[in-house]
DNA sequence: AATGGACTATCTACTGTTAGATAATTGCGC
DNA sequence: GCGCAATTATCTAACAGTAGATAGTCCATT
């Protein structure tokens, strides 16, 4: 793994514990192994750094949800895939949805990396809708929007009252 | 409104946009015209200043759900009501719920702010149970746990798509 | 010789915080 | 009512630390 990569995945803890403005290229420089000025050099900008963060957090998130007709041609139910990984986001990572604590602040984010959240979202709620249409729900757009809702609720309510219970009482 | 009531309702502003780092004594001082060192009189620490807005946050949000016996005895369902809050929190300010941002981001937070973001959630949590008790719902924990969640959830997710209308849609 | 990837050194701006001074106000003993 | 003391709320000035960013340099691999 190279330094590019290193920077991301240290940067991308910082965020999910604390927001965009829980890193700086210092701290995650330090972290790595080379100097805050060498992280200039892989990421012109800040906010370079944090949209190609949310944009790679978007693209594996897509890859380990895989495809719906693929879920469904092997019995299982894409909604239950769905609530797997934001499981393991949470009970495996004890970490917030990169996303979602963006989503969250994002009036106050780079527009470049604003960009990259609904990016995040728009994608998540247009699987959730094929997912929910192929179950053969009667409002897919209502039950997608509702499913993205708990779990990032629940998530989000889990770790202000640091115990993952409530995110598995609501998923249960 | 005295000098510290109008940093209160300034930080607050910031903090519903952006999290707890989205404001600075500098910042809030200036706002209310006095100077950043005068902030300290009212605040010893912006970790003061935090939790102070926090707990006033929650008891100003608990105050206008009121009783859910009164509800009750009105003939309304207070989980109706519990939802209109919500809807004026975003609909009205354009803002994020204050606990809720902070709660995403609590692993970075000073202690006495998460402790006062824990007093919001569980506050909420049960009131909600007691309100769906009332309701004579068959798993009163799990209903409140998922209100909070949808609510909280599709907040996040109409500023992540600056589009209201997802949270519309998740409470309709 | 050229390039990728790091370095040193520096900049300006901003962070929360503290010290010490000041003026205005308030409350109490006389 | 008067005068002293304490309190309230603000100020200026400065602190050490950190922020993101830039310019110019070095060196190993190609």
């Amino acid at each position: 793994m190279g330094k590019k990569e290193e920077l991301l995945k240290v940067a991308e803890n910082k965020v999910r514990q604390g927001g965009y403005n829980n890193f700086s290229f210092r701290e995650i420089a330090n972290e790595v192994g080379i100097k805050s000025a060498s992280v200039h050099y892989h990421f012109p900008t800040k906010a370079d750094l944090g949209a190609e963060l949310a944009h790679q957090y978007t693209d594996a998130f897509l890859a380990a949800l895989g495809d719906v007709d693929d879920i469904k041609a092997r019995g299982e139910n894409p909604i239950d895939v769905y609530t797997d990984i934001f499981r393991g986001a949470l009970l495996t990572d004890n970490k917030m949805c990169l996303c979602g604590l963006l989503g969250a602040q994002n009036e106050s984010l780079p527009e470049k990396v604003q960009i990259e959240v609904k990016r995040f979202f728009a994608k998540n709620l247009a699987w959730l809708q094929a997912a929910h249409a192929s179950n053969g729900e009667a409002d897919p757009a209502y039950a997608a929007i509702t499913t993205v809702s708990v779990l990032e609720g629940s998530m989000m309510i889990s770790k202000a009252l640091n115990d993952h219970s409530y995110f598995k009482l609501a998923t249960q």
